[in-house]
DNA sequence: CAATCCCGCCAAATG
DNA sequence: CATTTGGCGGGATTG
């Protein structure tokens, strides 16, 4: 009984079976967007969404969690979620930097300490480091603050905010997995068993972050080592969406691929929907001059020794709610290209760039 | 082999 | 007490 699955002996199928991929966070974040994104939306109901999303209810407080580190969700009540939008991100992203640059006593004024490639902002926890029941250092809730939430603090939430500190506080647009683990872990010292399980963490949170385009997984010019790419507004325009059209909302439910990890269907037959619509109606790509190397300002100033010049950078003020999706990597676009399908259907209704009427 | 991270058990919060 | 939230880490998948 309970027998963990059989674990499909026998994987002799060459080309099919249970592909992670297809279930991955990323992806059910980009289904759950998708599908609460459509303006008419307000609350959220976590059965709803599970159901809708086909996949257990963990796995939508997942991706809730770390939404609303970001200010797109709001938890309104006992399964029910209010839908703030992509507009609420640049204010919830202002907050945190000022957030995290109050935490942010120590300032270290280390000057020749010079680390060999890259520096790393400091990030919470100052002082106190094992068990005190003092204040908890960082944590939104200053004072009355009686409550064990031993637990709040190693929540995904927390983590979230901390890793979007990280980057929204510091001139730095790229860190790597290893250095957020270190800096999220509590500063100084760090277990490297510890580490372990908290990296599996920052992948959840990553994966989320990464559908939101906020950032990219990417790995260090020099070393090969993973990192993560702060991408915030960049290339967000006032182009389209006006958003206006129509607030109807059609039985698109997109739900995940309905597979097992442990077992596979045997009644796929070559599944390959050949949508009869051409889907070469590649938007953008107007301009072959058009290189996303280095957004227009990205000021990543290496000065470190100076700092505290932290000028505004960007202009978070005027996102619009566009949000598509331009992936880089080639493993999230291989295995975009087959959602694309379904994403463009819903996508180009709501940007009314075609008209095309699904009935 | 190592990096990535899905799945879901089961314990804290709530109601 | 029933439910809702969500740590946590085994171990499957991928690279």
């Amino acid at each position: 009984m309970a027998a963990p699955a059989a674990p499909q002996s026998g994987p002799s199928t060459r080309k099919h079976g249970y592909s992670r991929k297809q279930k991955s966070l990323g992806l059910l974040c980009s289904n759950f967007l998708g599908l609460y994104n459509r303006d008419g939306v307000t609350s959220i109901g976590l059965d709803d969404a599970a159901s809708r999303l086909g996949v257990e209810r963990r796995r939508i407080y997942d991706i809730v969690n770390v939404l609303e580190s970001v200010g797109v969700l709001a938890r309104k009540a006992k399964n029910q979620y209010s839908w703030k939008g992509f507009g609420a991100i640049p204010n919830a992203l202002q907050e945190l930097r000022e957030e995290g640059l109050r935490e942010n006593c120590i300032n270290f004024a280390g000057n020749d300490d010079a680390k060999v490639s890259d520096d790393e902002d400091d990030e919470e926890r100052c002082g106190s480091q094992l068990n005190d029941k003092s204040n908890p250092t960082v944590n939104p809730q200053p004072p009355a603050d009686q409550k064990p939430d031993n637990r709040r603090e190693k929540s995904l939430a927390l983590l979230t905010q901390n890793f979007v500190k990280l980057f929204v506080c510091s001139a730095e647009e790229m860190i790597s997995l290893d250095d957020v683990a270190k800096l999220l872990l509590g500063d100084a010292q760090s277990a490297s068993a510890m580490r372990t399980a908290k990296v599996r963490r920052i992948y959840d949170i990553a994966n989320v972050l990464s559908s939101m385009n906020l950032i990219e997984k990417t790995h260090t010019p020099d070393t090969r080592k993973p990192a993560f790419k702060w991408l915030g507004l960049r290339g967000k325009e006032e182009n389209l969406v006006p958003n206006e059209s129509r607030k109807r909302a059609f039985g698109t439910d997109i739900t995940n691929v309905i597979s097992k990890r442990g077992k596979l269907e045997s009644s796929i037959g070559g599944e390959l929907d050949a949508q009869k619509q051409r889907q070469h109606d590649l938007e953008d790509s107007k301009d072959g001059s058009k290189s996303y190397q280095f957004g227009p300002f990205a000021p990543v100033t290496i000065a470190r020794p100076g700092n505290s010049n932290m000028r505004r950078v960007h202009d978070w003020e005027k996102l619009t709610s566009t949000y598509r999706p331009q992936y880089q990597n080639q493993a999230l676009k291989d295995l975009f290209s087959h959602y694309m399908e379904a994403w463009k259907s819903w996508y180009s209704e709501v940007a009314g760039k075609n008209p095309i009427r699904i009935s």
